[in-house]
Order: structure tokens, then C-alpha cells, then sequence
DNA sequence: TGTAGGTAGTTGAGGACACAACCATATCAC
DNA sequence: GTGATATGGTTGTGTCCTCAACTACCTACA
């Protein structure tokens, strides 16, 4: 089968994603550094602040994430020098250790959150139509179950 | 001013983006692999394949990889160890280098870029509508414009 | 000419992540 | 129960990237 080259447009769909994507993430990474938090840092707080009782157990949260359960580990160093998160040891099960947010954790969440959502605004949400908003959700949804099924 | 929370649809947005635009470079990558190369690699060969001369200056091709120079000295390192690319110095200016395609370089890349857009075809734009396409090229358009008035 | 300042690229140190190897604990088969 | 296997988490090692410091070179101006 002959390869099926991109048209322009959708070369240029493909092109401005890939290059965009990293200088979005690195604007967003700037706003959010006055907290003295990276994008790692705020994701895995916002987590915990959504989990009952402010905690899950590692894998899970590695998964969410998009960790592996290393990278958690590794990642977890910063977050426990602050004590912004501490470890918890189940009693039911000797293997499993749950992050759990602090209150000084989420303190800190709940000042840097509103912050956040207004880089989110302004760098992208309010730039963008409320078609292209759509469009966004649904591209992404499509890609995202694509994805699932791929790899199971 | 109070805080402008994100509606649903635009939470909706920017959480499916962040979580699966990861995934979706992940599986770029892995398809890339068989080749020998990382995403890095590709694009770094793509961008002197398009060039004049298959060359560019060194901090040009920082610039449009978006790494900083010493990130692009280091990634230099692999290609250069596998004869994909080379450096040239320049005989107008004595603190210039190019990195310079080998044909072993361009062979390679003639290789992989059909397979590449097959990729990245199957994992993306196949999945979109036209009016998704558009959308996607426009919105990131906007935001890398916004991006590049923010940061001059 | 000579020196001050800017520019191109590399190097040293350190951070964040992955993979593989490794414990410790739990579960299943018998 | 007891041994095989699976699961949860950490540690060793290596890669890729950044920032800061450095070298080498070029340019401007007195």
C-alpha cells in the first residue's frame, strides 16, 4: 500500500500541536513555580485533593499519574521534604503505602489552584471558541479511547 | 476579581489534553523505536532534511527543536555517534557550527517518515472529523500566538 | 590597536524519569 | 501448611534535559 502523505492542513493540525504543546506546558510550568510547585508537583496534589479522604495508594496514583511506580517514588521525595504529602503504611496490607495529603498540602493547593485555572484561561481556554473548545474535548476523547484500545 | 472557575466543557478540555497528549507522544515513540530513533532524533533529522543544504546553524536548530544549546549539544551526541548527522564548522565565523545530514542520515529519515505519518495518522488525524482538524490547527495557532506576544 | 561586551557552543552539576533488579508481603495450588 | 507465583514499592543505573559557568571568537569603539 502506497504511504498516504498528510495533507497540508492536516500537517499543519499535527505541526502546531507537536510544537505548541511543550511551550504551553513550560508557560503553565512559569505560572505555577511562585508556589515553589511544578506541573508534576500541582497534578499529583490536585489528585489527592479529589481522592477520598485525601488519599490513594501509590499505584493508583502512579496510574493517574501517567507514572510508573518508580517515577512516583522518585516523585514523592519532593513532595514529603515539604510536607506537603505524607506516606502511610496500610494496616490490612504490609506492601501498600498511601500518599496522603497534608493540610499544609492542601492549603497550599487551594492558594496556587485559582491561580492556575487563570493561567489555563489565559494561555488557552479563553482563546479559543466555544466550537474549538468542543472540537477539543471530542478530538482528544476519540484519541484517548483509541489509545486504550490499542494497548489495552 | 473573583476567581473564574473552568466550566465542565472547558475542565473537560484541558484535562483530556493533558492526560492524553502524553500517551499519544508514548505511542509515537514506540513506533519509532524500531528504527533506532526517539522522537527527538526524527525531529532533529527532519528539521536539517528540510533545510538548505541539509545544515543548520546549531542555535537555529535549538530554536526550532525547542532545547536550549547545551540540550542540543547533548543530543547531538547520538546522532552524531551514529553517523546520521555531522558537524561542520564554519569558515566564516569561528564560534559557528552546523549539524549537517549525512546520507546515511536522510536514508534513514526517507525510511521512517512514511512510517511515521502512518503513526501518526492511525493515532490522530484519522480518528478526526474535518472540522476537528481545523479546529485543532486554529486553536493551537492561536495559543502559540498568544504564547509568542506573552513572552516577546 | 586594544579592550569591553556580546554571541556560539561545550562542560559540570543536578533533576526527573524509565527500566531492571530487588525486597517484602500476599495469595493460590496442592 | 508449604512452596510457587503475583503484587506493591524502593533502589541502582542510565538517559535526556536544564542552568550556570566557562572558552573561544567576533565586533565596536576609543
Amino acid at each position: 500500500m502506497a504511504t498516504r502523505w498528510l495533507t497540508p492542513a492536516e500537517m499543519a493540525a499535527w505541526r502546531t500541536f507537536i510544537e505548541t504543546t511543550g511551550d504551553l506546558m513550560k508557560a503553565i510550568e512559569r505560572d505555577l513555580a511562585p508556589f515553589g510547585l511544578d506541573r508534576g508537583d500541582y497534578q499529583l496534589l490536585a489528585m489527592l485533593s479529589e481522592a477520598p479522604d485525601h488519599r490513594l495508594r501509590m499505584s493508583d496514583l502512579a496510574d493517574s499519574l501517567r507514572l510508573t511506580r518508580s517515577g512516583l517514588t522518585r516523585r514523592m521525595e519532593g513532595v514529603l521534604k515539604k510536607k506537603l504529602v505524607v506516606r502511610v503504611q496500610s494496616d490490612h496490607d504490609g506492601r501498600v503505602a498511601y500518599a496522603s495529603l497534608t493540610p499544609k498540602g492542601f492549603e497550599l493547593l487551594k492558594t496556587a489552584a485559582p491561580l492556575h485555572l487563570e493561567s489555563v484561561r489565559r494561555l488557552m481556554i479563553d482563546l479559543l471558541t466555544p466550537t474549538e473548545i468542543r472540537s477539543f474535548a471530542s478530538a482528544f476523547g476519540k484519541i484517548s479511547q483509541n489509545l486504550a484500545r490499542e494497548q489495552g
